[in-house]
DNA sequence: CGTATTTATCATATTCGCATGAGAAAATCC
DNA sequence: GGATTTTCTCATGCGAATATGATAAATACG
């Protein structure tokens, strides 16, 4: 569903959403806890950076930061500099035109489908997936703050 | 969503499926009026074949035809041959271990989605597309047969 | 200023999906 | 049996995503 790339960079985001407030974290420290090839990641999180959803800072000290609260910031604007989703992608038979007025034979049963999956890339948070690890929603809304504060 | 050979496979098998009763229709003629090119959609179709989606007969008078109704042909079974859907590549994270009891941070939520997609594909027929091209679902069942010739 | 740390960038390698081309094998027709 | 039609199969090419390695540029620290 995600390329490699996107979703390195999901991974890598929510790790520094994790450890947000703290210093810096170098590209190396990430690489290594995550898995992930350090300058093919130093790219990713360039680029990133560069939509200004991480500050880079170099030298000592230095490193990546979010410099967004986690509950700002959806999972699409994480992963939509490395693969396209709303957009030609659209039909299911690859049609290059492929519209509501000119259909494919899937056209419309497919779109409603994709459409939830964009939804979901543009109102789940980093800030949900954090703190709620795993469950699937139900459980998510009895723990919510509103609820669990009073 | 789809890789390139699944969306072939899939388009072929509709055009099939629109063909169905005929004589069996050589490899040459659907790649020409899909598009598609000949060698790769030989392999693809041989592919269906060997699962017994399709017989292959060769000689003149040859090609290939649907072995079942189109009804009774959920899209999965087209696709399934050529990219993973249940299984392994369940996680939004890329876990290779990524369970209910052992889920990602993304697990739950993205879980809902993937179910929601992978029934599509089981639930949707070859024949659901040929016959009701495009609509969303609603059109189609006003569309329906059985309301219409009464 | 010199050294260590860290990001930025470039050149290159590897892998894989996609595609092409050339024939081999099977079936049909005369 | 020979010619034609068609699938089957193998060898190869191509390009993009993925990954690696080396080095430059910036920053901090003493």
């Amino acid at each position: 569903m995600l390329s490699q790339t996107a979703e390195y960079a999901l991974r890598a985001v929510l790790y520094l959403a994790e450890h947000q407030g703290e210093n810096p974290i170098p590209v190396d420290a990430i690489a290594e806890d995550l898995s992930i090839p350090r300058n093919y990641l130093s790219k990713i999180l360039h680029t990133l950076a560069k939509r200004d959803l991480l500050s880079s800072s170099r030298g000592r000290g230095g490193g990546f930061e979010l410099t967004v609260r986690a509950s700002g910031l959806p999972l699409l604007a994480v992963v939509e500099p490395f693969d396209e989703f709303e957009g030609d992608q659209q039909c299911l038979l690859g049609r290059t035109r492929c519209s509501d007025t000119s259909p494919c034979a899937a056209h419309g049963r497919w779109k409603e489908m994709m459409d939830r999956v964009t939804t979901f890339f543009r109102e789940t948070t980093v800030e949900d997936l954090i703190q709620d690890p795993g469950s699937g929603g139900l459980a998510a809304r009895r723990a919510d703050p509103a609820t669990t504060s009073s």
